[in-house]
RNA sequence: GGGCGGUUAGCUCAGCUGGUUAGAGCGCGUGCCUUACAAGCACGAGGUCGCAGGUUCGAGUCCUGCACUGCCCA
């Protein structure tokens, strides 16, 4: 098969064909491994996108991420589940479906809860797909086969199950409390659900009527409707201008209402007029100082935020428009002292925008406290760690303060709670409906009508996924999972509760102890690791990306970058690069067309290096077998350097030693989660080390018609470039299984890349030696071309130069590589001395060597000092500092060894070279 | 109000545990279609690391204060 490619590298061409190959082969799919199995196993859970959902930047950063660290497991040979599935998301999912049923002129209590339902599913099926048809896209590489929906099924039935359980032990309780109500959403929403804004808005004084005295009180407030509820004022007991009104009361204006005027720590007395108005059913400070002082809780709005009876005349109007009302009567009436402009942080819906109204309902708790003190604890002791770091705090402050989350949602989708309400007043909880009420007898009583917040099941994934409440092999095998890659978002709405939830239910759960001493081995992994309940290890929270501008991206700013956009016009391969370049962890990306730009030069730079490499191999008709490598084909065995690697030139040992180290940092990098770096290490290693110079310096060797030449050369680059492929594989998976399929003619030892061993590092393949001598050897070929451009040397032009190295192995050194610098530098003839060239024009001198280019073209002689001059400045300058330390008895005293002895040998070479720039500079006379 | 970050080249950003000469990409300038690649090659210019102190033999890196700026929570 020739291997003809285009010129240029199309991604579009090939990436859709392997996205479907790899679903088709089924290559991520990992059956249950059974018992006996002794391979490391590295599992992740995918956050599950919304069924809603369409991809975003933020999702294909953080796919990237786990594609990446996934694909790096799976060719080191771990056993690697990556588990995909999608979230029914409540109010999000609802909301789509009714906005769908408006324009039928509809709404969902038209059809009715069972319908609705219906129709929900219907929408679920013709739409849910979208995004992960949008994953597959990406080439991620989850086991599609284990893909879930948080409603399925059996993952409902481990939802109920848990509740059962929560209360069973009394960690689930019922309550009237004030809650975020959302108006339009007619459901109770929890406190991380809920947005605050800062708007301008106004801070009202009212002046209430103290009961027998001609004196007012003025209160200050942001929300006057309200006082309608009032059933106290609060003063501060510091504050002595309101001593004397202790214990009084005041005559709430408008209700004609006696309430007491109450001491509270609620009032603070730099605040407005230091007397607050009570409301215990509308706010939640409120609601905590009338339970404090055993006040009535007066609740005058219903479920869409309008008055009711209680609110007198004002009954059956929109809050706001009550508030207007309410504002004119009072001001009618005399009782408006004031209204001032305020800043207000005003609560806001997180799905819909609605101004949230606090509100007293009966709703669903979870007392947390349980399950957060050993959520802290297993993040304190190390059996979880967070990176970055800094989250660790956040999130150890908010274990710490945390309150009870309420659970239950006025909503139709969802997991229905598993309660049952009796005519008589009894609520029984139980696994399946209860045939008759257990107290008066009663048959068949009403489930409860509220659902389940959506972070309810979520956070149950890690072990329902895996069987849960079954004790099933998947748990001893992938249960504590290893990983979980999410964003800073859903720390608390996610994150944190995984972690109350595993700890509790998996309480005592150990994994399989071969796996476990194999997994620990492979990741040489030393932490504590004892607490198998943890739902994963390790946290890594990933950045926001945001725009080129730093902003954030949003719908309504118009800034949103649509992923699928960039990748039609850059390749898959080119953003994902981007992502992971752009990458360093805690900082946000700012996401630049420009970088991705720059790395799809980098996939057509490959590109063009594989049309080169299979250029040379048809010129002689061989087949390129993967036997050039021959552990590439052992499924799961990670290669160890590069084997049958011919070094028989110094550019041979050298890039073997750069290779190595490329590994190694790759694999340091990719550990630590420092994406931006092993994506960087891989580019410079690819493009300036393998294109740049190796493939340059083999090109005469390609060419030999020597067959001991061309054949250890074309080995080597087949072989260097085969590996290289694995090692940029996981970042860049569809042109590199592209190429490597190309390179096995059509039969590769495996189905895909992928499954391949990843390369590891061989310290004995680094070669300082080699590194040091090919260092000098380029910096005589940059230094050449150097002189060349400011001689204004015609490029086809050869010139001769004169070198001299006064050690006699880097002469000799160069002496060997004659021919590598007479092509790179464009060089005629060498000629060796065995003095200086430091004077002469058109020279340039190292600590190593000098070399002069013979030219007869007059150099300008001005530009020349003034470059000279301002290299001496720096020598100079570089000297003192030297010298400074080295004199400083403290710096030798305390300084390392080799700190110390590298100044001194850096302090030799500035001495040197400040001697030959001196004499260059007295040669041409330069002032 | 509380908490957490950021400020390094014209732009976008790296610089992990303090250590010899602070890096990259883009952009810019000059010259090249050199038989893999003009999405390329070669060479070059460009930074007193926000400001002021301090710790240290040594600070872009650690500490304090200030300025500007962003995010989260209330």
């Amino acid at each position: 098969m020739p291997h003809e490619l285009p010129k240029a590298y199309v991604p579009g061409a090939i990436e859709a064909r392997w996205a479907a190959y790899w679903i088709k082969e089924k290559l991520f799919s990992v059956p249950t491994p059974p018992p006996g199995e002794t391979r490391p196993v590295f599992a992740l859970l995918l956050p599950p996108p919304n069924v809603t959902g369409r991809l975003h930047m933020g999702h294909m950063l953080n796919q990237t991420q786990m594609d990446i660290i996934v694909r790096w497991h799976r060719m080191r040979g771990f056993i690697t589940l990556w588990l995909p599935g999608t979230d029914h998301a409540g109010i999000a999912t609802q909301m789509m479906v009714e906005r769908d049923l408006a324009k039928e002129g509809k709404k969902r209590r038209d059809l009715g809860r069972e319908k609705f339902i219906e129709r929900v599913w219907e929408w679920k099926k013709q739409y849910g797909n979208a995004i992960t048809d949008q994953m597959k896209r990406l080439g991620a590489s989850v086991d599609w086969d284990r893909e879930y929906f948080t409603m399925d099924e059996n993952l409902s039935r481990a939802v109920r199950e848990v509740f059962v359980r929560l209360y069973e032990e009394g960690l689930i309780y019922r309550g009237k409390y004030i809650v975020n109500w959302c108006p339009r959403c007619e459901t109770a929403i929890s406190d991380l659900e809920v947005k605050h804004e800062e708007v301008a808005g106004k801070l009202w004084e009212i002046r209430y009527p103290v009961v027998g005295s001609s004196e007012f009180i003025t209160v200050a407030t942001t929300r006057p409707e309200t006082m309608l509820g009032d059933t106290a004022v609060a003063v501060n007991a510091k504050d002595e201008r309101y001593t004397h009104l202790h214990g009084k009361k005041v005559l709430l204006p408008l209700m004609n209402r006696e309430i007491p005027i109450i001491v509270d720590e609620l009032a603070q007395p730099e605040f407005g007029t230091g007397a607050v108005k009570v409301t215990p059913a509308h706010d939640p400070n409120d609601f905590a100082a009338g339970k404090r002082h055993n006040l009535p809780q007066i609740d005058i709005m219903d479920e869409h935020a309008c008055m009711n009876q209680n609110a007198g005349a004002y009954a059956g109007l929109d809050r706001y428009e009550a508030r207007k009302r309410v504002l004119a009567d009072l001001r009618e009436q005399g009782f408006l002292v004031a209204e001032k402009d305020y800043t207000l942080a005003l609560g806001k819906c997180d799905r819909c925008g609605t101004v949230i109204e606090p509100r007293l309902s009966q709703q669903w708790f979870i007392k947390i406290k349980p399950l957060a003190e050993k959520a802290a604890q297993v993040v304190e002791s190390g059996e979880i760690t967070i990176v970055p770091e800094n989250y660790r705090t956040i999130y150890l402050n908010w274990m710490n303060n945390i309150y009870d989350w309420c659970i239950s949602r006025q909503l139709w989708w969802g997991h229905r709670i598993p309660a049952w309400k009796c005519s008589c007043g009894e609520v029984i909880v139980a696994r399946q409906a209860p045939a008759a009420c257990p107290i008066c007898g009663a048959e068949k009583p009403e489930q409860v009508t509220d659902v389940l917040d959506t972070w309810f099941s979520s956070g149950l994934l890690p072990f329902t996924t895996l069987g849960w409440p079954e004790k099933t092999r998947d748990q001893e095998v992938f249960y504590p999972t290893t990983l979980l890659i999410t964003a800073y978002e859903i720390l608390f709405f996610w994150v944190a509760r995984m972690i109350m939830f595993g700890c509790h239910f998996m309480a005592g759960h150990e994994q399989d102890p071969a796996i476990k001493k194999a997994t620990t081995k492979a990741e040489c992994d030393d932490g504590p690791r004892k607490d198998d309940s943890v739902p994963f290890h390790h946290v890594y929270i990933h950045a926001l990306v945001r725009d080129a501008e730093r902003q954030k991206m949003s719908k309504t700013k118009g800034n949103v970058i649509d992923p699928l956009d960039i990748i039609e016009r850059f390749g898959t391969d080119a953003v994902r690069f981007t992502l992971a370049a752009m990458a360093a962890p805690g900082t946000d990306i700012a996401f630049n067309e420009n970088r991705t730009e720059g790395y799809r030069a980098f996939a057509n730079k490959i590109w063009n290096a594989a049309r080169f490499m299979f250029m040379n191999v048809d010129r002689v008709r061989q087949r390129v077998g993967p036997c050039e490598s021959p552990n590439a084909d052992v499924k799961g065995a990670p290669q160890v350097g590069i084997s049958g690697f011919k070094t028989v030139r110094l550019e041979d040992r050298w890039i073997l030693s750069r290779f190595n180290r490329a590994a190694e940092d790759v694999y340091t990098t990719l550990e630590a989660f420092r994406f931006h770096e092993a994506a960087n290490r891989i580019y410079d290693f690819f493009w300036g080390d393998f294109c740049d110079w190796y493939i340059e310096l083999i090109k005469p060797r390609l060419l030999s018609d020597n067959e001991e030449i061309y054949a250890p050369a074309r080995a080597n680059l087949v072989n260097l470039f085969e590996t290289s492929l694995r090692l940029l594989h996981p970042i860049m998976p569809f042109i590199t299984e592209e190429i490597w399929q190309a390179m096995h003619d059509g039969a590769p030892p495996l189905k895909s890349i992928a499954l391949a061993g990843y390369p590891e590092s061989d310290w004995a393949q680094v070669d300082l030696t080699a590194e040091t001598e090919m260092a000098i050897l380029q910096d005589l070929i940059v230094n050449v071309r150097n002189v060349r451009a400011e001689l204004k040397v015609e490029s086809k032009v050869k010139v001769a130069i004169e070198v001299f190295a006064e050690e006699p192995h880097i002469r000799g050194m160069i002496e060997g590589n004659q021919g590598a610098v007479e092509r790179l530098a464009n060089v005629e003839t060498i000629t060796f001395v065995d003095a200086s060239l430091a004077k002469h024009a058109g020279s340039r001198s190292t600590a190593r060597f000098d070399v002069h280019v013979v030219y007869e073209r007059k150099i300008d002689t001005a530009a020349e000092c003034e470059r000279l001059k301002k290299e001496f400045e720096k020598i100079e300058k570089g000297i003192a500092t030297g010298q400074r330390q080295l004199g400083n008895e403290q710096f030798l005293a305390k300084a390392p060894p080799n700190v110390v002895e590298g100044l001194r040998r850096h302090q030799e070479e500035l001495a040197l070279l400040q001697e030959k720039t001196k004499s260059k500079m007295q040669e041409l006379g330069c002032r």
